[in-house]
DNA sequence: CGACAAATTCCATATTACGAAATATTCTTT
DNA sequence: AAAGAATATTTCGTAATATGGAATTTGTCG
């Protein structure tokens, strides 16, 4: 821990809470000693983040602080919403979620608790991109979002409209969950759920397992329901 | 100046500037060396303003950075692009001037130039508050926002409807800029206008002069221009 | 598997952040 | 107006620690 980094953000903190804060408010709510309050404050003051308003105001923080925050994207931000909502998963039952956005012709994965998960059979593969139609993360996102989106996704995807493909969806809605479309040489499995927010679909967890292990029905009997508290939970952080 | 804080933030500003970012691409950025970079993000990571991704991917900002800028409020950003138009003008013509917001019955002075003045009279009274229906601050303000706020301040105020006041805010609209209203008695006068956008007003400045150097009138015609210059200029600044 | 590139750790050293005490400044009281 | 109180700031000897070149590890790709 680099310490004058450490409290530099301390004082920041503490800054962010009020209009402007003098020396010995700062000090007090820090633990700081005075002397080393002014002299990081001055520091603060001469990159830019922090400016001194007079003897009796103190320092307050200026917009450049506001640039920091510029480059936050919503995608991150429901990361780190959802990333304790995970490990929390993850530690009671073992197997390792995955965390999916939609992107162009393709879910991009944006967090993963596979390194945290004894059963991590596959690594990590962050920023990659699984495909829309067969994962269940993809077919999460589609059965949940508007009718609308929906229709633009499998146009922009070249897919035909497909009755069988529109009764796949009605299914998963009623369950609450999807399963990935496999190979039947595949070994893996995963059983998706969507994180919303009205009619509007934010994201999409998949837990993935060892076809071995259990059937589609029992996964979906014994995690459907947990997998779906913990996208709602999410869903409400995420709103704040 | 604090290496490890100034390191730091330019490492948060490089961030700040992409989704994400690997350890070569930050230090060719900020010209530091890879291992002073692997330190200070691990840090930052610590303290849980960034975040790993992955190797490939490296770090990004997390939504920590957002409570940093929680705090700003809209006014200290009017401030921040108000200051130096401010310095500017007191630099040229000599009088301090003080720029305000409406509060809880009360203007409340957000900066001075006071302090820059040659011809300081009395202190920067920042923070504190003046009065709406006497101070050229707070008729300026009164006369340039719409009808609507006008009505809900004087009702809170307890002011009834009176016909001389709504030909003062006539006049002051007509002329640009409002007078202190004064005590025979009173030794210092103000001149003020208001910063605005369309029908919002989103400040306002207040130039204090000695009654003796000059007339309303002469006040009027020798400052009244630039000073509406100055508030359009802050004006335009204010929206990016 | 072997080679390359990128990330990371190590560690001897110089740098510099530290804060108690002294001093300066501003506000309050009489 | 002048002493007293409260607060902010500077000083300075010292301990703490950030530094980055070199060595090592890790991951990728042909």
């Amino acid at each position: 821990m680099i310490e004058p980094v450490a409290r530099s953000f301390a004082l920041l903190e503490a800054l962010s809470r009020r209009p402007s804060g003098t020396i010995s408010t700062l000090a007090d709510e820090t633990g700081l000693p005075p002397p080393t309050v002014v002299r990081l404050l001055k520091n603060l003051a001469e990159l830019g983040y922090a400016t001194r308003v007079s003897r009796d105001a103190g320092y307050r923080l200026t917009d450049k602080v506001l640039g920091l925050a510029q480059g936050i994207r919503f995608v991150d931000r429901l990361v780190d919403v959802a990333a304790p909502h995970m490990s929390r998963f993850t530690r009671k039952y073992g197997w390792p979620l995955y965390l999916g956005t939609i992107g162009d012709r393709a879910i991009t994965i944006r967090h993963s608790t596979a390194a945290e998960s004894p059963m991590s059979f596959e690594r990590a593969a962050l920023q990659k991109r699984s495909p829309i139609l067969s994962s269940a993360l993809g077919r999460a996102w589609l059965a949940f979002c508007s009718g609308e989106e929906r229709r633009a996704v499998l146009k922009h995807l070249g897919a035909k409209s497909d009755p069988a493909l529109a009764a796949a969806f009605a299914k998963i809605r009623r369950d609450g969950y999807s399963f990935t479309v496999l190979p039947r040489t595949g070994r893996l499995q995963g059983i998706g759920v969507a994180i919303r927010d009205g009619e509007r679909v934010m994201g999409c967890i998949s837990m993935r397992f060892i076809r071995s292990a259990m059937s589609e029905t029992e996964a979906g009997a014994r995690y459907g329901a947990a997998l779906n508290a913990m996208a709602d939970a999410i869903a409400v952080d995420a709103a704040r």
